[in-house]
RNA sequence: CGAUGCGUGGCUCAGCUUGGUAGAGCGCUGCGUUCGGGACGCAGAGGUCGCAGGUUCGAAUCCUGUCGCAUCGACCA
C-alpha cells in the first residue's frame, strides 16, 4: 500500500475521524446537504449503493416469504398515542402536519417516524381468523424524525429504510421470526456488506418503545466506535392489545395477535463508508459497488485507444458494473476520481497495452497491479472481485477482533476505555444502574447481550455482585 | 436543548479591526497543446456580500434583531 497520499481534500482519519467522514461523503459524491437542516441530497453515487443493497435484502426477504407493501406517510395523533410506551418513546421527535392548504386540520397528523400503529390500525380490520396468518408484511419508505443533531447517512432527519411488520397466532411464531430477521440482516451485512456484526439482545434501557425484547446486529467502525446497524423487534401482544387486533382461533376462541417489527436504513451506507473506507476515499465491496471496473483510457485521442476501451466494456458489461472514463480529464485525474467512488478495479488500457495485447487491472482495496492478457481479462476480473470482496470482510473481522477486548474489574474497564477505543466484553447483573453509572462515568453504553455468551467473570464489572449476562460495551454513533 | 464556529460568484476563502470603485485560487465555457498518479497556455462568463431594520453623505465592513448551516455534548435507527 503506497504511503503517499493521493488525494489532498481528504482529511486524513487518523487525524480528525468525523471530518474524513464528511470529506469522503462530500468527494465521492455520495450526498449534498439542503436547505433542510439534516435532509439531505441523495445523488446518484449514494443511491445506485442503496439500490444495489435494497434489492438484495428484498430479495433475501422474499426468500422468506416477506411481502411488499406500502403504508400512508401521515398517522393521525390519535392513533399514535394508542400505545403508551410507544408515543413516549417517539413524541420527541416527531413531525406534525396541521394544516391543509390555509385550513387548520381537525386533528393534527403525525410525519411517520415508523409505522407501527399504522399496521396496526390496518391489521385489526385485516386479521380476522388463525386462517389470516401469519402476516409477513413490510414496506421500503422514509420516516422523519426531527433530530437535533445530524449526520450524513448516520443520523438524518427523513431517511429510507425498510420496516417488516409481521402479524402471528403464537408468541412463539413472533419470536421465531423476530430472530429470523436478525439473522437475515447479519448474513446480508457480512456477504455482501463485508461487514461482521455482533448478534444480540438489548437491555431494557436500550429496547425500542414498546417492545417485549429487541435485538440488534452491532458492527464496529474503523475508529473503534460501534453502529447498531439493524434491529428486530419482538412485540408479544402489547400492540394487539393496545389496537384490538384480535383472530378467531382454531378453537373458536377470540385471541390477540402476536407482531414483530425489524428494519435496516441507510445507516448502512454510513457503515460500509466507517469500515472500509481509507484515506483516498470509499472503498466498496463489489457485491454493492455502483462501478467494479472503471476503465480508464491512456492517451485516448490515439487512433484506436478508445475503441479498445469501449469494446473491452462490451466484454466485461454482460457480467460486471462497468463504466469508461472518457471524459477529457488527465489520466491521474480519473485515477483519483476512480479511487474516491470506491470503483472495485481499475482497468488502464493505452497504446503501448493494446500493441502488447494486455491491460493493467489495479485493486481499489490493495493498490495491487496486475497485467492481464485481453483473453483472459473476464476471468481475472470475475476473479479479483471475489477476492476482494473475501478479504474486505477477513481484514473488518480481524480489525473487530483485534479492538474487542475483556474486563473483569472496573480498574480494566476504566483504562480499556480510557485508552483503547472498540468493544469491551465485561459482566453485568442486570440492574439499570450499572448502566446508568458506566454511561455517565464514561460515555459508554451496553451495545448487546450477545447470543454467544462467555463467562469472563463471576461478577458484574460495575457493582460486583452475582453477574447475570455477559455485555459488549462501546462507544456509539 | 446547551456550547462553539461559520454565512461574500458553483466551491474554499480574503476583505471587516480603521466605512469610500467587490477580490483571489479552484471549478465552469471556448480554442490549442498534453495524457501510465489530480497537466498547461490563451481568451471569457459568473456576486443586489444570508435576511430585516438602524447609524451615516456613503455599509460586505459599525449597531440591533432574525434566519440558516456545521461541529461538539445531552437524547435517539
Amino acid at each position: 500500500m503506497a504511503d503517499k497520499k493521493m488525494v489532498e481534500e481528504i482529511t486524513s482519519m487518523d487525524v480528525d475521524f468525523a471530518q474524513w467522514y464528511t470529506d469522503v461523503v462530500k468527494k465521492a459524491e455520495l450526498v449534498d446537504y439542503t436547505s433542510v437542516k439534516g435532509c439531505m441530497v441523495i445523488k446518484p453515487a449514494g443511491y445506485a449503493i442503496w439500490e444495489l443493497l435494497q434489492r438484495q435484502l428484498d430479495e433475501r426477504f422474499k426468500k422468506a416469504g416477506v411481502e411488499n407493501v406500502y403504508l400512508p406517510m401521515f398517522i393521525p395523533e390519535s392513533l399514535l398515542q394508542k400505545e403508551k410506551d410507544h408515543v413516549e418513546g417517539f413524541a420527541p421527535e416527531v413531525a406534525w402536519v396541521t394544516h391543509g392548504g390555509m385550513q387548520p386540520l381537525q386533528e393534527r397528523l403525525c410525519v411517520r417516524p415508523t409505522s407501527e400503529t399504522l399496521f396496526c390500525d390496518f391489521y385489526k380490520n385485516d386479521i380476522h381468523s388463525y386462517r389470516d396468518l401469519p402476516r409477513v408484511y413490510n414496506q421500503w419508505c422514509s420516516v422523519v424524525r426531527w433530530e437535533k443533531e445530524t449526520r450524513p447517512f448516520l443520523r438524518s432527519r427523513e431517511f429510507l429504510w425498510q420496516e417488516g411488520h409481521t402479524a402471528h397466532a403464537t408468541a412463539q411464531e413472533a419470536e421465531e421470526r423476530t430472530i429470523q430477521m436478525l439473522n437475515i440482516y447479519a448474513d446480508f451485512c457480512r456477504e455482501v456488506l463485508a461487514i461482521p456484526v455482533i448478534k444480540g439482545r438489548k437491555t431494557d434501557k436500550e429496547k425500542f418503545a414498546g417492545a417485549v425484547a429487541t435485538y440488534t446486529i452491532e458492527a464496529l467502525m474503523h475508529d473503534g466506535k460501534a453502529l447498531q446497524s439493524g434491529t428486530s423487534h419482538n412485540f408479544g401482544d402489547g400492540f394487539a392489545k393496545a389496537f384490538g387486533i384480535q383472530f378467531a382461533d382454531k378453537d373458536n376462541g377470540q385471541k390477540y395477535v402476536h407482531q414483530t417489527s425489524w428494519g435496516v436504513s441507510t445507516r448502512l451506507i454510513g457503515g460500509i463508508i466507517m469500515v472500509h473506507g481509507d484515506n483516498e476515499g470509499l472503498v466498496l465491496p463489489p457485491r454493492v459497488a455502483p462501478v467494479q471496473v472503471c476503465i480508464i483510457p491512456i492517451q485516448q485521442k490515439k487512433e484506436g485507444v478508445l475503441d479498445k476501451a469501449y469494446a473491452l466494456r462490451g466484454i466485461l458489461e454482460k457480467n460486471f458494473r462497468v463504466k469508461v472514463d472518457d471524459s477529457d480529464k488527465s489520466p491521474g485525474w480519473k485515477f483519483a476520481e476512480a479511487e474516491m467512488r470506491g470503483a472495485c478495479l481499475r482497468l488502464e488500457v493505452g497504446p503501448k497495452d493494446i500493441e502488447a495485447g494486455k491491460c493493467v487491472l489495479c485493486r481499489r482495496d490493495t493498490r495491487e497491479k496486475v497485467e492481464v492478457a485481453f483473453e483472459e481479462l473476464e476471468s481475472r476480473v470475475g476473479e479479483l472481485l471475489d477476492t476482494i470482496q473475501r478479504e474486505m470482510l477477513q481484514r473488518a473481522e480481524a480489525h473487530m477482533a483485534s479492538h474487542t477486548y475483556t474486563a473483569s474489574t472496573m480498574e480494566e474497564f476504566e483504562n480499556l476505555f480510557r485508552e483503547k477505543s472498540g468493544f469491551v466484553k465485561a459482566m453485568w447483573c442486570g440492574c439499570q444502574e450499572c448502566e446508568d453509572k458506566i454511561k455517565e462515568k464514561l460515555a459508554v453504553t451496553s451495545r448487546c447481550m450477545p447470543f454467544e455468551q462467555e463467562n469472563v467473570a463471576d461478577t458484574c464489572v460495575c457493582c460486583g455482585k452475582p453477574a447475570k449476562k455477559m455485555v459488549y460495551w462501546g462507544r456509539s454513533y
